[in-house]
DNA sequence: TCTGGGGTCCTAGGACCC
DNA sequence: TCTGGGGTCCTAGGACCC
């Protein structure tokens, strides 16, 4: 059996636990800069709002529905995060954490003596009390249904936060009661598509013949179909297998112009993708750089991009941001207005504690590199960083609605005045 | 005044090779 | 009468996720 726990409306709902007056209100949380509506809280979801539509077009609108909008406060929300999956941890024996608002918890032959349905509770009412964040659980013997179960224990009416597919007959129940693009794996597009062919819900499509559909579609979407009748396709080892390919990218506070500012974005994403690197034991052969400007903007469209590849497989920094920085020199031209740059790590692979090469020397510094992560996750992201990505960075993302960082700042600790 | 997210994986098609 | 291979690498764009 699977569980996937999520907290529903994730940003919206950590806005909420330490201020008191917003509680019964409805609550947005934007996008870096401010740009979209990423998180919607359940009253503003009843107003109707929207998520990823630009929060200045829909600005006169919440205005007037009385709408409470933040900046994304990230600190707070991984705070809360960790504490939520520590908890969930608890539970079972394996944890496999998903995104910053979902994890999946895997219980091989397990089966609580309590019951699934009551086991499911515990859990809500464990982070609940702990964090104050509302999740759903949801039960299934593959990962797909599991996803299935999760989206009823929130939006099928009668499972109120939990719900378990263990039968046939909830099994049946829950999938026809479910949209087909709510199906894990089918956005958009695919359900256009499988709408010409009369197939709307999840049900229907767990009724297709997956040869049928792996023509018209997908491999993928052929599993998804065995999936969904309780034959699992997606393995919890490919789930938790590392990442083929890292990005760290990121849109500008305000346009940027100079070499220097575009040289310092750049290290600054070496940074935070070689940290991601080292923390699922990889390493990488090649790095690409990119920068471009705003489609938005009146000027033409200008993107660039260029590769660097190493002589062998590293995770430093150092290594990385002095490679990338080079790459700058060849995408940067004056006079254009960047709107975002990033970089990738695109062909990664296991790290090899004693690879011998002959002809390839490694400017690796492992022991520099734990020290640093050591230090950085003991007392903060950025407590120490590659001098190269700037003190002072002039293009930081603009921030105008953001709240205390409650949990991880001394200073902006939460103070209640009780009368 | 101006403002438009971030991440991962896959595939089709072009360019090139023999 | 009509017909023309097979592989690798790279890139842009599509699709999905939250």
């Amino acid at each position: 059996m699977f569980a996937l726990i999520d907290a529903s409306g994730m940003y919206a709902s950590c806005e909420k636990v330490f201020d008191p007056s917003i509680r019964n209100r409805p609550v947005v949380v934007l996008s870096n800069n401010d740009g979209c509506i990423v998180a919607v809280c359940p009253i503003a979801k009843k107003l109707g709002i929207p998520k990823f539509q630009p929060y200045f077009k829909l600005k006169p609108k919440l205005d007037e529905l009385g709408v409470v909008a933040r900046s994304s406060n990230y600190e707070l929300y991984s705070d809360l995060s960790q504490r939520m999956m520590n908890i969930c941890a608890r539970f079972a024996p394996e944890q496999h954490i998903y995104s910053i608002d979902e994890n999946f918890l895997s219980y091989g032959h397990y089966v609580p003596k309590e019951g699934w349905l009551a086991h499911g509770k515990e859990i809500r009412r464990a982070v609940w009390r702990e964090t104050r964040l509302p999740v759903g659980v949801g039960f299934g013997c593959t990962l797909t249904l599991a996803k299935a179960a999760n989206h009823a224990s929130k939006r099928i009416s009668g499972y109120q936060g939990v719900a378990v597919i263990a039968s046939e007959s909830e099994r049946v129940h829950i999938l026809q009661n479910m949209l087909v693009s709510d199906v894990w794996g089918i956005g958009r597009r695919i359900s256009k598509r499988l709408a010409l062919q009369g197939i709307d819900t999840a049900w229907q499509l767990s009724k297709a013949m997956p040869s049928i559909i792996k023509k018209d579609f997908s491999i993928l979407i052929a599993h998804t179909v065995h999936e969904l009748n309780g034959n699992q396709r997606f393995s919890w080892d490919e789930v938790k297998a590392p990442k083929k390919q890292i990005f760290s990218t990121r849109s500008f506070g305000k346009r940027v112009t100079s070499i220097l500012d575009l040289k310092q974005a750049i290290i600054m994403h070496c940074g935070i993708a070689s940290k991601k690197l080292r923390n699922q034991n990889s390493q990488t052969l090649n790095i690409i750089v990119f920068a471009h400007n705003s489609i938005h903007d009146k000027e033409p469209f200008f993107r660039r991009a260029a590769i660097h590849q190493f002589s062998c497989p590293t995770s430093d920094s150092g290594v990385i941001s002095s490679a990338a920085g080079k790459l700058v020199d060849q995408i940067f031209k004056p006079g254009i207005r960047f709107y975002k740059a990033g970089i990738g790590l695109l062909e990664i692979v296991d790290e090899k504690p004693n690879q011998q090469d002959l002809f390839a020397v490694s400017n690796d510094r492992p022991n520099l590199m734990t020290c640093m992560d050591g230090i950085n996750d003991r007392y903060g992201r950025n407590t120490i960083f590659i001098a190269g990505q700037g003190i002072e960075q002039k293009f930081a993302m603009r921030r105008e609605l953001l709240s205390p960082r409650y949990t991880t700042r001394l200073a902006e600790l939460p103070i209640f005045r009780c009368n």
